[in-house]
DNA sequence: CTGAAAGCGCTTACAG
DNA sequence: CTGAAAGCGCTTACAG
């Protein structure tokens, strides 16, 4: 910068007004000091500037997996958002591991980044406070279970996802369905399905939900090829399958179909989430589309609003209604004897 | 820090010391300095360090999205790697836009990364030589096409891998063969299939080979809706269908089951890439699995050299071979009376 | 093993 | 609109 200065034949002051584009030099010093730039192949260090002014225009991302459809759109998302507003995106994933995640959380913000957004359920513990006691913006998004009352958190209402899934094919005239979910994890989403049948007086029985570990399109195949014997006559199928993510859906119709089974005809699926190959699949899936863009958008302009000044509290939280999202694997239910035909 | 000193009862500089872990302070007055860091809960400012060092600890990787699983898992990869060694991720995705993609470029080398990493092809153009000049390692890597010579590039050998996928099928007696391909991002991948071909004397005719955009589920089952027609009669379908990504095949399996057509029985499915998804098909897809984990290791231990000091070469250039997966979408070939049964 | 000084490359007031 | 000074929070030699 004192090159470009000397060989601009003005201060280093002058070059750094020329940099950040501020108003206040001559059109004709302003040239030179362009030039000279040019000619040096100067590019100004930021983080000289982020030392001086207090901001690394970074954003930390705490996700637990970029591997999920869910968390690359996510993330995909944030980074575009980001990206508009001259901000980069320091990414790093938890792995469902909570140790990791505490090591990143602290080295992310020593690294002093502007804010941070942290996405999935851990416990947060002391370093929700650490952070903000450092005074960098904190955020959490797609907390599905306890978030810490005292952070803002963008999330959705899966309770209320479950409950229009089942609504769904409450509408249809759906009575015998039976559920796979990954459990504990997706308990919310469940707790919505059951509130959705009871609204009609009815339960779903603990016998006709099916735990799937890690919400997998291979761990539901198996689910359902371990669930279908317990059912015996075909008579005694249930006339849908309600899941808890549209993986697991997938890997229901895929199961099914496999048996002979015809989706919707003799079973109809719902899934959760609306990730894109739902759209794709064959049947198309019906699904409760989760907004995760709509979250994203939506926690990083709190982000950003909250480096530009803005107070943050738990009361800039919000929880995001999802929508049915009704395609061809869901079809009113028929008279047992037509489907046993 | 200063503050950390002056309680603890000594200089500033025994502080950085003890906080980076040098053994030239004594126990005791080591344990004094961390009591009072722990007490004024004290954290390092990295920018600072940053600053004086002139390392940040950071590694940029640019990719064209995180949207596929090619990405994301290559994403991932590179991830864990870095977070092994103590450094962080600053990712930015350039979305198959080349002007988004030298727009990140510039302002991930004033950012002042210790070193770039470039997936994806693109006119890197002149920035290539401002990075270097600035003196910030970078290597590119999962680059299909024409890659910069000047610079490392740690890649997979597609070509290989259109041969192998071709190779496969030729073993199982396969003659008459449809192409889908992404084309033209994957003609290197065409060539080598073609190559698989040649070797036996038989050639792919123009007119088997069906582009299809974007390599995506959807629009492979479209193209395939397309394309069957133009084969007549069942007998004049080919045998097996040969495809230049994992996408690509699934969506033309579905298409293939959906027009009543059987995977292996009537007609063999290979893909390209083996996506998760690949083994937990129905039927699961026979497919060339490029080794992305690989890849990324190897970029980032090459990177992370080059921070530590050895100087990077086009001589660090790698191509990686990829490796046929054998599982239950191919089948050998029957006589056309046996299929037409 | 510890202390005082200079410097990393910028920005921020503050005079001219 | 331009110039000289101080400072951001660290680290790096260099004396003691």
């Amino acid at each position: 910068m004192l090159d470009v200065a000397r060989r601009a034949g003005v201060t280093k002051q002058t070059v750094s007004n020329v940099v950040r584009g501020r108003q206040v030099v001559s059109a004709e010093t302003r040239a030179k000091v362009e030039a000279a730039i040019a000619e040096l192949g100067y590019t100004p260090n930021m983080v000289a500037r982020g030392l001086a002014t207090g901001s690394t225009m970074t954003v930390g991302f705490l996700v637990p997996t970029i591997a999920h459809p869910f968390y690359s759109e996510v993330v995909e998302e944030v980074e575009s958002l980001l990206e508009e507003s001259g901000y980069h995106l320091l990414l790093a994933t938890t792995r469902g591991d909570g140790e990791r995640a505490r090591r990143h959380l602290s080295s992310l913000s020593s690294r002093s980044v502007d804010a941070l957004l942290v996405a999935g359920d851990f416990d947060l513990g002391e370093h929700a406070d650490v952070l903000r006691a450092k005074g960098v913006p904190v955020a959490l998004c797609a907390w599905e279970i306890d978030p810490p009352p005292s952070l803002p958190v963008v999330t959705i209402d899966y309770e209320e996802a479950g409950f229009l899934a089942g609504r769904h094919l409450r509408e249809l005239g759906h009575e015998r369905v039976a559920v796979f979910a990954d459990l504990p994890a997706h308990r919310v989403r469940l707790d919505g399905m059951r509130r959705a049948f009871a609204l009609d007086g009815l339960s779903v029985p603990e016998d006709r939900i099916f735990p799937v570990h890690g919400a997998s399109l291979e761990t539901a195949y198996e689910a359902v090829e371990h669930a279908l014997p317990l059912f015996g006559a075909a008579g005694r199928l249930p006339t849908a399958v309600i899941t808890s993510t549209d993986a697991i859906a997938l890997g229901v119709m895929q199961a099914l179909r496999d048996r002979g089974l015809r989706v919707p005809q003799d079973v109809s699926v719902v899934g959760i989430d609306d990730i894109p190959q739902a759209a794709h699949a064959h049947p198309t899936l019906t699904t409760v589309a989760l907004p995760k863009r709509r979250m994203a958008r939506q926690a990083t302009a709190l982000l950003l609003a909250a480096i530009a000044g803005e107070p943050l509290s738990g009361a800039d939280s919000s929880l995001l209604s999802p929508e049915i999202v009704s395609r061809a694997s869901t079809t009113p239910v028929r008279p047992a004897a037509a489907r046993a035909r």
